[in-house]
DNA sequence: GCCAACGTTGGC
DNA sequence: GCCAACGTTGGC
């Protein structure tokens, strides 16, 4: 695994107490979806899960976005945000563990490669219209956080009640309140 | 711009 | 494999 591309320590000019350059104020949370079982798309494997992440030595291209909601999520993302990484289509969905937006959004090349799992003969160079952002392995959690955990707390008044993956169970790419990633963050640390 | 038909996602 | 919930397409 690589050394997280960030700065190194402040200069010496500025006080300790110094805020951070994304401090959690400021930071958004998402949630990305990965499929972690073979699946054959255009003549490719899809397959990705939190185990392929953690072993790349270099920041990974988050593509394949294919859906406006999804790449405008895409479009907010700023370097230093967490996401939940999640593993969709599979026996037991959920929620697997954190990676970090390294680097803000890019054209998806692989939107105008006929040959790609996720060609759009729509989009081209001249017609950029899919995005994708570089993610980097930061955890994998002790046990996952299962879709049927979360949704016990989707009633009203409950923590993730308003929960963009609930509600929208199609979207590849949602928003997470920090208040929803806090309390997910207590059931993963809670096992 | 409406909307029926069709395609896709993804949990179950 | 089923199907609900969306998203997209294309005729009008």
């Amino acid at each position: 695994p690589s050394e997280p591309s960030k700065a190194s320590s402040p200069s010496p000019s500025k006080p300790p107490t110094a805020a951070p350059s994304n401090p959690p104020s400021t930071r958004n949370y998402w949630l990305m979806k990965a499929e972690p079982n073979t699946r054959l798309e255009n003549g490719h494997d899809v397959k990705f899960s939190i185990d392929d992440l953690a072993a790349r030595t270099s920041p990974e291209p988050w593509d394949g976005i294919r859906n406006h909601v999804a790449k405008n999520n895409l479009l907010a993302m700023r370097r230093g945000d967490l996401a939940f990484f999640y593993h969709s289509n599979c026996k037991v969905p959920g929620i697997v563990g954190i990676m970090e937006v390294v680097r803000e959004a890019t054209p998806d090349e692989s939107a105008w490669d006929s040959g790609s799992a996720y060609y759009d003969p729509k989009s081209g160079p001249e017609k950029r219209t899919w995005y994708l952002v570089h993610v980097e392995f930061r955890r994998k959690f002790r046990e996952m956080v299962g879709l049927r955990e979360l949704q016990e707390y989707k009633g009203r008044g409950e923590a993730l009640e308003g929960m963009q993956l609930l509600k929208q169970s199609r979207l590849s790419v949602s928003k997470v309140e920090e208040g929803e990633w806090e309390f997910i963050m207590g059931l993963a640390e809670g096992k």
